[in-house]
DNA sequence: AAATAATATTAGATAAATCTAAAAAATATG
DNA sequence: CATATTTTTTAGATTTATCTAATATTATTT
C-alpha cells in the first residue's frame, strides 16, 4: 500500500489528533493542523477511507484503522529519526529541524531508514523527547506529566516538550530549560498558575502556567 | 525562483544532455532520459521557457540559460552530496545510491546542504567520480578520457564511470575495478576494440570495448 | 420545537503533471 | 522537388490536491 506525500501528512495529523485523548477528530481540527480548508479535508477523508487507513462515515466522524496506525507510525518514525540526525550529526538546533524533517519523512527507502537508525545508534527519543517507534511500529511510552501539574517540593526530570514551535523552543533555550534537566518545584502561584522551579540544583526559574503546561516531566 | 520536483528533474536532464557535447538537445532525448512521453516534454519545455531557465523556440530547439545552469548545478550538487553521504556514512554500495539520491536532491533547505557538505568534509567527487559543484555552482573538471581510447603501455588511474547503472557498477565490483585503481594498458584487440589492463600492478583484466568506454581514466 | 449557529460535505474551478491520439512541422529519400 | 518518414507540438482526458461558494447536516439556543 502506497500513500502519497499529502496522504501521509493527513494520516499523521489524524494520528496525532487521535492521540490527544479527544473523543473524536473533527474535520476542522485536521484543517487547522495541516493548514488547509475543511473542504479539502472532507475530500481527503473520503480517499483515506477508500484506502482503508481510516474508517469514515460522513458527518459522523472517523477512526484510524490498524493499517492506518501502522503507516502513520512509520512516517512518525522517519520524521523523528531524521530529527535526531539533524541535531546529533549536522548540529541543527532543536527549533530548526521540524520543517526539514517534514520533507525528509516522505523519502521512500526502507534500506535508508534501517541504515540511518543503525548509524544513529537506535535512538529511543527525538530531540523534543518524543519516542521513536521501532521498525514494527511499537512505541515505548514513559509516564510523564505536565510541569504545571506537579506539587511543591516534588522533583523530576524534563523529558519532553508538548509544543515544538521554534518560538517556544528558543524561549526554553534562553531561560536554560532543556531535555534531561533535573528540576524541583519551589513554589506555585494559586492566582495565575505560574510556577517557580530549581533547575539542576543551581538556577531558579519562573514561568507562566502556559509555558509550564508545555513542559513534560518524569517524576522521581 | 522556485522549481517543482518535476521541473528540477527535467532541468537536470537537459543540463546533462547539453553537456554530452551534442549540437542540440531533442525532445525525444529528454523523453528517453526521464522515461516519459515526448508530448509531456513539449509541455514542460514551454513551462521551463516561461520560467526562463531555458530559451525555447518550438520546433527549433532549446538552450539552457545561465539561470537554468545555476539551478541545475544546485540540484546536481545536492544529488552528489547525498550520494557521498549514503556511501561514506550509511555504507550503501555505489550501485544502491542513485534512486534514493534522486529523491533526496529535491529537499529544500539551504542550511541542510551547507551542513551536510561540512559534515562530509567538503567532498570534491561523488562515489562515481563525478565532480560536486560548490555552493556557487562552480565545477572543477579534471581531464579524463575513456579507457578504450588509451594506447598500449599507457598508465593512469580510474577516476569515474560514465554509466552509473547498478548492473554496470556491480560488474565492476565483481571484476575488481574501482575508482582510484591504478591501471596500465597491456593489450588492445583491433578487431572488436576489447582491451586488457593491469590493475594495481597485480591483476589482469579483460574487458569489451563497451565496458571500457564507460570507464574514465586520468592519464599519467 | 423552531430558529440560529456551527460544522461538514458537495459542486465547480484551477494548477500541475501526466497520458493517447491527432495534427503540424522538419527532415530524409527516391 | 514531391513524397514519405520522423520529430515535435497540440488537443483533449485523467489524476491529485487544492480552493471558494453553495448546500446539507448536526448542534445549540432561545
Ligand atoms: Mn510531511
Ligand atoms: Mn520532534
Ligand atoms: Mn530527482
Ligand atoms: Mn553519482
Amino acid at each position: 500500500m502506497e500513500l502519497t506525500t499529502a496522504e501521509e501528512n493527513y494520516l499523521k495529523a489524524i494520528y496525532h489528533l487521535s492521540e490527544e485523548g479527544k473523543k473524536s477528530v473533527s474535520t476542522n481540527d485536521i484543517a487547522t493542523q495541516i493548514q488547509t480548508k475543511p473542504a479539502s479535508v472532507s475530500d481527503m477523508l473520503r480517499k483515506l477511507g477508500e484506502k482503508e487507513v481510516i474508517q469514515y462515515r460522513k458527518y459522523y466522524g472517523l477512526q484510524i484503522t490498524a493499517l492506518g496506525m501502522q503507516l502513520a507510525l512509520q512516517t512518525i518514525r522517519k520524521h523523528r529519526l531524521w530529527e535526531v540526525f539533524l541535531v546529533d550529526k549536522l548540529h541543527f538546533a532543536w527549533d530548526e529541524v521540524h520543517e526539514v524533517a517534514e520533507q525528509l519523512e516522505h523519502i521512500q527507502s526502507p534500506l535508508l531508514i534501517e541504515r540511518l537508525d543503525a548509524y544513529l545508534n537506535y535512538p529511543k527519543f527525538d530531540p523534543h523527547g518524543d519516542p521513536i517507534p521501532d521498525a514494527y511500529g511499537d512505541v515505548r511510552t514513559r509516564p510523564r506529566c505536565a510541569l504545571n501539574e506537579m506539587d511543591i517540593d516534588q522533583i523530576g526530570q524534563i523529558v519532553a516538550v508538548k509544543d515544538s514551535s521554534a518560538a517556544f523552543l528558543r524561549y526554553l533555550d534562553k531561560v536554560g530549560a532543556y531535555i534531561g534537566a533535573r528540576i524541583k518545584v519551589l513554589d506555585k502561584v494559586e492566582f495565575d498558575g505560574s510556577i517557580e522551579i530549581l533547575v539542576d540544583q543551581k538556577k531558579t526559574l519562573f514561568m507562566s502556567k502556559d509555558v509550564a503546561s508545555n513542559i513534560l516531566v518524569l517524576q522521581s
